[in-house]
RNA sequence: GCCGCCAUCGUCUAGCGGUUUAGGACAUCGCCCUCUCAAGGCGGAGAUCACGGGUUCAAAUCCCGUUGGCGGCGCCA
């Protein structure tokens, strides 16, 4: 049998960390079975779907490099949305198979069958129904008083103007069993459930039926998804039984929480996959830490090159226990990635980045080839990309912003100030502004007025730069190049002392 | 409320009855390297394996219960 997965988001806002993850769990169980990965948009809820989402999940699934194997051709929908994979197809869309009438179809053979029937009651006739049940300890349900109308009933209801759903039937005993590839067997108790909605009064067909209906049409081998569904599964495993169809193979990956437990969430920070790539997180990172937040393998390996997850996935060492999603962990992989990259591609890299988020307004101004080979230079540095700018910015500026604490650290001392006046004023006569002799320079003037080291590179660093932290002193002073190096020799002996 | 899932260092996890003084990674702390920062190297601290009962010669590992966390109980997905 042919391995089949789908990702199949609801376009209802932004793909989140945990749908990525999702999605990469199938991807990687895909590409390492040689079976076929497919996505599909599950845009079934009228009111909250929108082209935007679907946008930004497209937008998503690409940047991450989740690339999926079928689809519709793209003509007539959407044209607009770039939402092609590698081939000319899109991905499916429940609401264009709902337009060709595929669910009610299905939905009128369970009704014809008897396995389901036509419920003229209102949403409010129901919620009553529920309210009452509550207040009597019972389970909130449907009472199924619609089960048995007479066809003469259905037509007085009918004549009353009433839309009706189609509600599936459930028996209310027994149990019946979910077979999870992560939590093993779990069974549920058939009186738990009520008779529920398969077809909505507007015709569309709910989640949890046009989902059974889709994983069979599409031939689903393996249904990967979020643990959230895992109280569903009864449910569609009550929709495969009544079309007389066999289930996939169910695996329920564990939620991801943020620090305080509770559910990943926009109070816990960005939890947009674009959100990352804003803040210069570099995809192959994110998918590596999003790939170990459920699964590790038996040695505990962080670092994964992309083949490499996908050799060595597998459903059956992923943890069904809830994971905290740890941004500090995420950061320090990216600055592993960061530093992966040829050193002489970084540069372009960022400003690809910087172009493709936006942040093209922090690099103007910059040249660019003399920001390269900062860039370059400070590689090790980085951890994101966002953090570029703030880092080597004070190349380009006009005047220097001194640090407080750089000024209180290092300017206080009583030697300080001498030193920088020396080095103005000596440095207009020396032309060898190569790192190497610049070096020659500052370790004679140490040694001509018999001070550490430390005593005369620190306070030009500082008078330079503004701050303490930074490049290696003599290379910084070699791409200032010497006019600018003494100009802010200057404008530190004013504005410092 | 009912049903379900889950429970090992602060966090992600290894562990699948004896080889464990419970291993790795992030974070944290210290030392080294060093013109600063970063990177790197070395080392430390950090978990009576949620708690309580069993089963067993032997339990983090199996079973039951309790507690706690999360999820579900829609004409949302």
């Amino acid at each position: 049998m042919s391995v089949r997965v789908r990702f199949a988001p609801s376009p209802t806002g932004y793909l989140h960390i945990g749908g990525a993850r999702t999605a990469l769990y199938n991807w990687l169980f895909a590409r390492q079975k040689k079976g076929t990965f497919i996505l599909r948009i599950e845009d079934t809820d009228e009111a909250r779907s929108t082209d935007e989402s679907v946008g930004a999940i497209l937008e998503s699934m690409k940047w991450l490099g989740l690339d999926w194997d079928e689809g519709p051709e793209i003509q007539s929908r959407n044209t607009k949305l770039e939402t092609r994979s590698k081939g000319s197809f899109g991905p499916y869309f429940q609401m264009e198979a709902n337009e060709r009438g595929i669910y009610k179809k299905y939905a009128e053979k369970l009704v014809s069958e008897g396995r389901a029937y036509k419920c003229y009651c209102t949403p409010g006739e129901v919620d009553e129904m529920r309210k009452k049940a509550q207040a009597e300890k019972k389970v909130p349900k449907y009472d199924g008083r619609c089960r048995e109308l007479t066809a003469e009933q259905r037509k007085i209801k009918e004549a009353e103007g009433r839309k009706a759903v189609v509600r599936l039937k459930v028996p209310s005993e027994g149990k019946i069993a979910v077979d999870d590839v992560i939590r093993g067997r779990v069974e549920f108790d058939n009186s738990m459930l009520d008779d529920f909605v398969i077809i909505k009064a507007s015709g569309v067909p709910t989640y949890n039926f046009a989902v059974v209906i889709d994983d069979v049409r599409m031939k689903i081998s393996h249904v990967i998804r979020g643990d959230d569904h895992l109280s569903n599964t009864p449910k569609q495993m009550h929709i495969y039984d009544a079309l007389g169809w066999r289930a996939p193979v169910f695996a329920h990956i564990s939620m991801i929480l943020g620090a305080d437990g509770a559910r990943l969430s926009k109070r816990h920070g960005h939890t947009s996959v674009l959100e990352y790539k804003a803040d210069g997180y570099l995809p192959e990172a994110l998918v590596n830490y999003l790939a170990l937040l459920g699964w590790s393998t038996e040695d505990s390996q962080q670092l994964f090159g992309k083949d490499e997850l996908v050799s060595k996935f597998s459903l059956e060492r992923c943890v069904p226990n809830a994971a905290v999603f740890d941004p500090k962990k995420l950061e320090w992989m990216n600055g592993e990635y960061m530093r992966k990259i040829e050193p002489s591609k970084l540069p372009d890299a960022f400003y690809k980045w910087a172009e493709e988020t936006g942040s093209g307004d922090k690099v103007k101004g910059w040249d660019r080839a003399l920001a390269s080979k900062i860039i370059e230079m400070e590689r090790e540095k980085f951890r994101l990309f966002s953090e570029v700018p703030g880092l080597i910015d004070f190349f380009f500026a006009d005047s220097v912003e001194y640090k407080p604490e750089a000024v209180d650290k290092t300017l206080k001392a009583p030697t300080a100030k001498v030193v920088i006046e020396e080095s103005a004023k000596k440095l207009k006569e020396h032309d060898d502004f190569s790192a190497e002799g610049l070096e020659k320079f500052a370790r004679g003037l140490a040694a001509e007025k018999g001070l550490g080291t430390g005593k005369v590179f620190h306070p030009i660093r500082v008078a330079i730069s503004g701050k303490t932290t930074g490049p290696s002193l003599f290379h910084m002073m070699e791409i200032l190049g010497k006019d600018k190096v003494i100009a802010r020799l200057e404008e530190c002996l004013k504005k410092c002392f």
